[in-house]
DNA sequence: CGATATAGTGAGTGGCGACTCAGCTTTCTG
DNA sequence: CAGAAAGCTGAGTCGCCACTCACTATATCG
């Protein structure tokens, strides 16, 4: 049965993903395998058996974030998301990497993403809390833009919020 | 005299310093020091007889980008002015670069433009254009992740503008 | 239990890019 | 113009890091 792991290296597996999403949320994409590796508890060797190149281990982990906010989305309102949002990339470096990716393979993931927050967005139209000629593209534009600065500039809590209530004014009537 | 330097060194400095804005405009901080000199006519060693250091050449060119924002912040109202930088950040990599720095020193330059951006917020208040609980850094705040957007995430011109308009919306009142 | 496939190990390889420096060239000065 | 000072050159050094592979270890299955 080809599709099946040995039961050491399912272990790994998840072991080697941990490691990398710690490693990388603090590092970025610049934390090296070899501390990967380590964190995990495991040789080099074995991390690239289950991902055979970098970019396939940062694509692991940057759909997992993304999965992550698409959770955040289902219980949340658009303004009450993009918050979400924007603090989790202020902690979480991969955050603010996965959503403006062009060199590695995301755009599923991407898609989910905007997906979910479509769906915030027309409640909110629909509830008249934001305005009906902004688009999807806007509005993501504008949750890349803040997390972005928030994670890049360092944002203190309080900039974070008064920024994005600016947005918030912008977005509503 | 210990200031002055030779007319070839001066040739070359300038040389350099076009060649390395060009470079990084396109690869952002990246391109490598060969480049650079390649593109300068010279050889590496030169590069690193008038910046010592990769990041004192990165420095130089960030503050000179800064500075161009400062220029344009002369000729414009904070909405103009605002639009202006994002349509620069999209095609030129260091000015996200330079608004977004912590490791390398710029502090004097970042100063410099938070000053000139905000003539043209408190003239805005002024005008009625803006709202007055409007802050500083909240504006900066807002330049900075739009354009770090426009940059990253390769906004069409289009899309730029649409979202910069909310943004303004929520600016003024 | 073997037997066999599957997985793990980690020293080693290769490539890249910042930075150096001994020897050479250009400018400057009297 | 000669001598000295300043500057230029580019092959070479060094450290870093993704990635490999010959060998060893472990799981699985009859």
């Amino acid at each position: 049965m080809p599709g099946e792991l040995r039961a050491d290296a399912q272990r790994n597996r998840v072991a080697i993903l941990a490691a990398a999403t710690e490693a990388f949320a603090a590092h970025g994409p610049k934390a090296t395998t070899e501390q990967v590796a380590a964190k995990a508890g495991v040789a080099v060797g074995t991390v690239f058996r289950h991902f055979p190149t970098k970019d396939d281990l940062l694509a692991a982990i940057m759909k997992q974030s993304l999965q992550r906010l698409v959770e955040l989305a289902a219980e949340a309102d658009l303004f009450e998301f993009i918050t979400a949002v924007v603090d989790e990339a202020a902690s979480t470096r991969m955050v603010v990497e996965a959503l403006s990716q062009q060199g590695i393979d995301i755009a599923d993931a991407l898609r989910g993403l905007q997906n979910a927050t479509a769906v915030l967005l027309d409640r909110a139209q629909h509830n008249g809390t934001v305005r009906v000629d902004v688009r999807i593209d806007e509005v993501m534009a504008l949750l890349t833009a803040t997390a972005q600065g928030a994670q890049q500039s360092a944002w203190s809590p309080d900039l974070r919020l008064r920024t994005l209530r600016i947005v918030f004014a912008g977005l509503a009537r």
